[in-house]
DNA sequence: CAACATTAAATGTATATACATATATTTGCG
DNA sequence: CGCAAATATATGTATATACATTTAATGTTG
């Protein structure tokens, strides 16, 4: 539907104005439809997250100092996620030997399978895109975006 | 920058996944702009969205249904942000008579001023997107953004 | 008209964000 | 070495979202 019917009763100042509802507008829509489809597994877009950081590094541990960089702009509660997380069993916690201020988190046996789930679901939402947009339009979007954030 | 940048280590799948993970992160780093730019006049995004919305009606009232309606997705909390405004005495809250369930909610000659500088602020944000997308560019972005949505 | 369903608003709970601050540990420098 | 600065994590508080439930008022219907 187009953004001029979704917001009610909107007249846009100009096409700048209408690009950045519409951007804001369609994210929450994406980002409702993944919280959707994670629903069922009992965990956030947040834990989905941070469990697809870890499995990148997996066996390796991670640090919350670099689970919050890689959040990018989420920051500063990555300690509770990985609390959350860890109370489901999907992580583990251990206190660092070389560095004591630090704590080394992995992924659980249990958080990779249930993160395997977790992933193809989400991969089904995005490939979902591709039944309204091509995949040349997909890239001019992409491209877009980038420029906007200059 | 580019969103490959952005987010650090991360090959996409494909141009689909890429634009569903650029929109997201671009939605949050352009509202982040705007929580930014409200700060300093102590009102959040969705309390400016409120006030916004009332500024329409004014001086007919609004009621709670009618802002949750029209603030889309961001459902079921009008009642308490309403609070919030009612507080710092930039809306008024009144019994409406013909259905006594309902509350008139209409914006103070306070909320309006504040709300004048507020929009100011917000306008220039949306504007400042202009010196990286033209006009053309914007209306492409937005046409994009409705088909994605199907 | 009385019982029941519906509606409007408020409230409770869990999760997450943003920002500030606290605590423990390590680093670095005089 | 000893102490201040920096670092890693945790915690406190305010705000917001999502969803379920509660309460009061209004509609509906047998």
């Amino acid at each position: 539907m187009k953004i001029d019917d979704e917001i009610q009763q909107k007249q846009f100042r100009n096409p700048h104005q209408k690009a950045a509802i519409n951007l804001i507008f369609s994210a929450a829509w994406l980002n409702h439809r993944h919280a959707q489809a994670l629903k069922p597994l009992g965990i956030s877009i947040q834990q989905f997250n941070i469990l697809r950081i870890l499995r990148g590094m997996h066996p390796q541990p991670a640090t919350v100092k670099l689970l919050t960089e890689r959040m990018l702009d989420k920051m500063s509660n990555a300690s509770r996620l990985v609390d959350k997380l860890k109370m489901k069993g999907l992580v583990d916690r251990e206190a660092c030997q070389e560095d004591r201020r630090r704590v080394n988190i992995r992924i659980t046996r249990a958080g990779l399978d249930l993160l395997k789930v977790a992933s193809s679901k989400i991969e089904q939402e995005e490939e979902a895109l591709s039944d309204y947009l091509s995949i040349k339009e997909a890239e001019t979007l992409s491209h877009l975006l980038d420029k906007l954030r200059g």
